[in-house]
DNA sequence: TTCCTTCTTTACGCAATTTTTACACCTATC
DNA sequence: GATAGGTGTAAAAATTGCGTAAAGAAGGAA
C-alpha cells in the first residue's frame, strides 16, 4: 500500500469527471482530499485549510494557469503538481517557471500520479528535516552532535562506520555505488575492493539492525551498492 | 487530437499513393508536411528546411536505403523513421544499424504511425523532461532510486535485467535491435548470440508481465529486436 | 610498557546471479 | 506434413558476489 496517509491534498479542477476520478483513486491510496472547482475557490481553500499538496489543472475557467501558480506561491510554499492537457505544452513550461514543482499530462494513470505525489512530498519533507537530524524508522542520527540512536539507545560508531552512514544518509533512499563509497571513504585507491565495504556494512548492521541477516535499513543492491531506507514510518 | 503541432515532417517516398496517404493523415493530426519523391531531392530538402523528423521509404529509385540513412546522418541528427515493405526485412535492420531510429512495415495504420512519430519526438525532448520516473501502464520505474514497481508492488531485478530494462526505457516506444542490446549489455563480443536476450527477456516478462506468453509491455520484433510499449495511460 | 580501540588482512561458507545446456514452440515455405 | 529459422521455457552447472568470523597490525592513552 502506498503511503499518503495524513496528507491533505487540494484538487483544483473544473472538470467534474476528472475531479471524481482523483477523489476516488487518491482516497483509495490513503490521501485526504479537498476540492475546488475554480481558481478563486482554490485560493480560498488554501488559506482556510493549508493543504500539504496541491493538484492544479491548467485550464481553469476563471484564472489562467500561470497566474494561478504565482498567486498560490504568494500564499505558501506548498508543492504544486500541475495537470495539463496535451494541447497545453507551452503553458506547462510556463507554469513550472512560475513555481510549480511537477506536472502531469492528461490522460495519466493512477500509478503515475501516486508516484509523483510521493516524490513531491518526500522532496519537501527532506528539506524540512535538514536541521541536522536524520530519522528513519527507529534510527535517529543527530548529525550536528555526531550521535546515533537506535530505538532510543545511543550507539557508538567508529569513524569509518560513521562516515559510511552519513554518506548513505546524504543519499537516503538512493543506491550508493560501491565505487562511490570506496572513493569517498578510502580515497581513489582500493577502487575495486568491495571487501572493506562488506565488512563495515556488516559492522553497521550488527550495531543498527535487530536482525543483521535480514536488514531493515541497510539494504544490499547486489552488484551495485548499498541503500539506506528512508521514510520508514515507524509502525 | 494528437499533438504534432509545429513539427515539420519530411516524407521521402517515391510512391505517389503512399505520399498522398501520409499527407492527408498526418495533416489531419496537425503535422506540417514537406515531400520529396527521391533520395536526391530528399537530401536537398533537409538542407533547405531542417525538418524535425524524417519518414524515409527504403525502396527509393535513386539511392539505396542504407546509403540514404547514412547520408542523412551526415547532415543532421534528425530522427528517422524508416518505411519498409515486407520483402525488405534485411534492409530495415541495416537501416537501423546505419542510424535510423525506428521502422514501420507497410501496410501500417495511421494510429501506429502517429504513435511512432510521437515516440521519436518525445525521445529527443526527453533529456529535458526526465524527472527520474518512467511510467507506462502499471509499470513504474524510478530511475533515480533504482526501483521498479508493477501494479504497486516493488519488483526486484538483477543487474542485467535492470540494465536491459533501462536501455529499453531510454528508447521507449521504439525498437531496440538485438545487436544494440547485446553491445550495450555484454560488450562487443557475443554480437550474434540472441540467446542471452531471449532468456533475460523471458525473466523480465516473468517478473513484469501478468501473462508472459502474451506480453503487454515487452514486445518482440521478430528478426529485429525488442520494444517497450510506452504511454499506456489508464485514464 | 600494557591495555584498548580501531583498522587491515585472511579465510571460508553461503546465496544470488550468470552462463551453459537442452528442448518445445510457432510460423512460413516447400 | 516435414523442415528450418527464429523464438520462448526450464533446468542444470559455473561463477561471482556477499556476509561472517577471527586473527594480526597500527595507533593512542594511561
Amino acid at each position: 500500500m502506498m503511503d499518503g496517509r495524513n496528507s491533505l491534498v487540494l484538487v483544483v479542477e473544473d472538470d467534474l469527471q476528472t475531479r471524481r476520478f482523483l477523489k476516488v483513486n487518491l482516497g483509495r491510496c490513503g490521501w485526504r482530499i479537498i476540492e475546488a472547482e475554480n481558481g478563486r475557490a482554490g485560493l480560498a481553500r488554501v488559506k482556510e485549510e493549508q493543504p500539504d499538496l496541491i493538484i492544479l489543472d491548467l485550464g481553469l475557467p476563471d484564472i489562467g494557469g500561470v497566474v494561478m501558480v504565482s498567486r498560490l506561491r504568494q500564499l505558501s510554499d506548498v508543492p504544486i503538481l500541475v495537470l495539463s492537457a496535451r494541447s497545453q505544452e507551452q503553458d506547462k513550461i510556463e507554469a513550472l517557471e512560475a513555481g510549480a514543482d511537477d506536472y502531469l499530462t492528461k490522460p495519466f494513470s493512477t500509478g503515475e500520479l501516486n508516484a509523483r505525489l510521493q516524490a513531491l512530498l518526500r522532496r519537501t519533507m527532506k528539506a524540512l528535516t535538514t536541521d541536522g537530524v536524520f530519522v528513519t524508522g527507529e534510527l535517529t542520527v543527530n548529525l550536528a552532535e555526531r550521535k546515533v540512536f537506535m530505538a532510543g539507545d545511543e550507539i557508538h560508531l567508529t569513524p569509518i562506520e560513521y562516515r559510511i552512514l552519513t554518506l548513505l544518509i546524504r543519499y537516503a533512499g538512493l543506491v550508493v555505488t560501491h565505487s562511490h563509497l570506496l572513493k569517498e571513504i578510502w580515497g581513489g585507491e582500493h577502487l575495486h575492493d568491495n571487501h572493506y565495504l562488506r565488512i563495515y556494512m556488516g559492522h553497521l548492521r550488527h550495531k543498527l539492525e535487530a536482525n543483521p541477516a535480514r536488514p531493515k535499513y541497510l539494504l544490499t543492491e547486489i552488484g551495485v551498492g548499498y541503500r539506506l531506507v528512508e521514510n520508514q514510518a515507524s509502525t
